[in-house]
DNA sequence: CCACAATAAGACAGCGTTGTCAGTTTCAAG
DNA sequence: CTTGAAACTGACAACGCTGTCTTATTGTGG
């Protein structure tokens, strides 16, 4: 029925270990004898099992990605840029939801890893910051990279943005742009990333000497209906902000239905920011001006740390862009006087 | 190093055999027995090779759902609802992007098959709709269920909803809404769900009595940019429609950006209408009026069927639901007097 | 209490590869 | 030529399970 490596054997007229040197592009194939192997392989239309190669061999050419987060375009995103790379490698992607709340959640990743087999793990945000994850991985010994960890202190790879600089360039244009109450909101408490945006934020509010307001900082959950609840709160305030920077586009999308809802010219009477610059930044209107978060490289280089050189640890950042579009403009006048 | 089943059934002081008995739940098993080995498998920790079990056995645990669609909202709830019900099945999922433009993808879809022994496989529109992969899957005998195919004729089960009456209804809702001169854009044409779209319009401009107008009907490829193209095309007509109904929630995004840019007021002067229901629906200004198109369902059952008796075809219909947000309303007064 | 079926458990081969090791050919230097 | 190392190739045993067949052990009607 199914195809082996024995029937490539005996069309080529090898024995089946030299159709597995070739297969595996080892050293020691004669030229003519690789060409014959190949033109079997072809003719054949052999592909080798994955389960046997796992059994037999040391690699399982299998990366899993494990995610646990709810914005569909960023998973989405992450998926590609790992998928782009899992294809030019020739290995194939077990893509993993997974509750990083859950008790069980180390249990499943190790049943995971040994069902399967896999050559190594990439982990993205938040589930990089699950500790029993982390020790579950390192007892096993299976290579990982984490995407947009919390922190680095992992003896393991890792590529990243500065999230703490990204907000400090938004907050910056902001009050650039003449905005002295610019109101926040905070993305899921699980993220790291959420509190290294908020301190950018506040970084450069200090710099410029602008005072901090704990009353303009709104908690959020990274989902639209929560930047929604936020923004109704901010701009029902006695002195409202001028401009809101939600540290995610599915929250400024939510601010910016509140801000249509409430019949508040956008960005005349209040400016709008984001931060991913997924494909929702350009779909809502007014377009969102965001931080540009090169999230398909950052899965897309992530995956090809993981087939590098094995034992080097190493540290990616990658550039993130400030990319202003309609949501925001100057301040009010009357802002502006104070 | 790794715990395999010899490890549980020198714990449990049993035969391997015996072992295997109880993972896969076959009769003969003393419930004492069972009970030891159970005790064994989770003292150890244990989770059975997939690999190991593809190669010995009938079953691989593993199922593949492949997908070209690029509404990564959409896509997020197919994985989602598949997911769920690998879950429940406790079976593996390989979520596998592809091409359906691309002429390898037979060949592709092959080397899935062959490299992963996968026990079954998920086809999501518009791949339900590729001849070659189709007649790849038939030639290997592999069971495969598809969602929302463009026809029922082949001997597989398939979930889907009535793509021709929902968008009838939608049309028929702004007829009653008081439109006459309804734009429709059309969605990508590898999916037959477009076409059936269309037809619903048609059909239902028809029962009503309005004349169908070619040029109010513009093509698409489900994505946001194509749908401000569109929307461009129809707004800048002589008389350009009051009501537009584009078939995906993507392109409606498109349209309300346009009227916002050419500060047309929604729904005061023009309607808006999508399709699907995403979340994108809901996180644009105003929310869509829309189609719910119970996605993560037709997904999560679409993969029982799967598991379901084998042999028996199934083809089943989901419901729709006309869901009317702020974007469609009322035709402006002089729409209503011709 | 016996015969015989139903139930329960184990021995062993084999799934399709790769790792190891041993054997054969080639080739350059002496 | 001869020799020895380097280049090549193959035989065979794993890998961790399940399928098949065989061998107990238990239960049941006559």
């Amino acid at each position: 029925m199914r195809v082996t490596i024995k029937d490539v054997s005996r069309v080529a007229g090898v024995s089946i270990k030299t159709v597995s040197r070739v297969l595996n592009k080892e050293r020691y194939v004669r030229a003519a004898t690789r060409e014959r192997v190949e033109a079997a392989v072809k003719a054949l239309n052999f592909s080798p099992s994955l389960a046997a190669r796992a059994l037999a061999g040391r690699r399982s050419f299998q990366i899993a990605l494990i995610y646990d987060n709810h914005s569909p375009f960023y998973i989405h995103q992450i998926q590609e840029g790992v998928w782009a790379q899992c294809k030019e490698q020739g290995v194939r992607m077990l893509a993993q939801p997974a509750d990083v709340a859950s008790p069980t959640l180390a249990a499943e990743v190790g049943g995971l890893i040994d069902e399967t087999h896999v050559d190594g793990v990439i982990l993205s945000s938040p589930v990089t910051d699950a500790p029993a994850v982390l020790v579950e991985l390192e007892r096993r010994g299976i290579p990982f990279v984490r995407i947009s960890p919390g922190t680095n202190h992992a003896l393991t790879s890792s590529v990243f943005m500065d999230d703490v600089q990204a907000a400090d360039d938004m907050t910056t244009h902001l009050i650039n742009e003449g905005h002295k109450r610019i109101g926040f909101i905070v993305g899921h408490p699980n993220h790291m990333a959420s509190d290294q945006r908020l301190f950018g934020y506040r970084r450069a509010l200090d710099r410029a000497g602008v005072a901090f307001e704990p009353s303009l900082v709104q908690p959020g959950q990274f989902d639209f209906s929560s930047g929604a609840a936020a923004a109704e709160a901010l701009l029902s305030l006695g002195e409202p902000p001028t401009a809101i920077f939600a540290s995610n586009d599915d929250m400024a999308a939510g601010v910016l239905a509140v801000a249509h809802r409430m019949d508040i010219a956008v960005p005349e009477a209040l400016s709008v920011a984001g931060f991913d610059d997924t494909e929702l930044a350009s779909a809502v209107w007014p377009p969102l001006t965001t931080i540009r978060q090169p999230t398909r490289d950052l899965a897309y280089t992530a995956a090809g740390l993981l087939f590098s050189e094995e034992g080097v640890v190493i540290h990616r950042r990658l550039q993130h862009e400030l990319i202003v579009r309609g949501s925001t403009g100057r301040a009010p006048i009357d802002a502006l006087r104070p």
